[in-house]
DNA sequence: CAACTCCGTTGCGAATCGCAACGCACGAGG
DNA sequence: CCTCGTGCGTTGCGATTCGCAACGGAGTTG
């Protein structure tokens, strides 16, 4: 996996090497919800424990996520979001939103997330894409290549 | 594939179902970028041709791209995103944020893309996550789950 | 009629995955 | 001491998927 996609000259490409594998914007969500332990993971999600662990390997070794020693006698290791991994928050909120408005089942989105501060009964956390310059709302046709 | 990922009652588990396999969010990114026939795809990637083959349909299968047919004689068909198809935008842009910020090469960012409507030299679209209520920015420790 | 284009399909070896079992270090109970 | 239970992976093996290269077929051009 990892030779063709990271030398595409491409960040997408180079960003799905990282986190593209089966399962791990899986691991990463659970992460972003608090998980921080193996066997946590291991519950969550219908995954085989083998490769659970390749996953947190790879982006331990991508320092997606950090690896800390919580107590010896046994070692025993957590694992945490870096500043890096943090910043993956808009793809997943932008998976999250895509199914919920396209995929959910009959009884509607399975989770439902709020902004606890706010008041408004739309209060839901929604990635979008604006210019960084003027922070207008962007469509496919606003944007183009300029290098 | 479809079905360990389709029925964890989760919407980031169903979005990866459809989106989640390996080139599939590369064909959209092309897509994105105005690309609508077979061989344009398959120059633009070093995908096998079967492959590719097999990723436009299930595209195709779950509604994220449509495919007319542009001539007879040899019926000939082009690939173009729906509504549904677009609406990812905020995943792709997000993924190639990601990329730039952490993945660049020493040469920085290998494409760059820009709001041709803004003059601002900081015009490049960019994936954040706002409240559908109030508007503001979030982070993962404003939102928590309320269903 | 031979060559070329566009769009896939087929066959086969190689890589990856899923599942279940095992290993190991430690603590608790009997 | 002996066994059980927990936390965290690793190993083995069959099944699935992938990559590559070759083939096919329908039409167009020289």
């Amino acid at each position: 996996m990892a030779k063709s996609l990271a030398d595409l000259r491409c960040s997408v490409a180079r960003s799905l090497d990282v986190i593209g594998e089966r399962w791990t914007m899986l691991v990463l969500r659970d992460a972003f919800n608090g998980m921080t332990r193996f066997e946590e993971f291991a519950e969550s999600l219908p995954i085989a424990r083998n490769i659970l662990a390749a996953r947190l390997k790879t982006l331990v070794d991508h320092g997606v996520l950090a690896r800390e020693q919580y107590q010896d006698r046994p070692p025993r290791y957590e694992y945490r979001l870096t500043r890096k991994g943090a910043d993956l928050y808009p793809v997943l909120i932008g998976l999250f939103n895509w199914g919920d408005a396209y995929l959910a089942g009959d009884d509607g989105p399975p989770l439902d997330l709020t902004h606890h501060k706010c008041e408004s009964p739309e209060a839901h956390p929604e990635s979008v894409v604006v210019c960084r310059g003027c922070g207008e709302h962007l469509t496919p046709r606003d944007v183009r290549r300029s290098a």
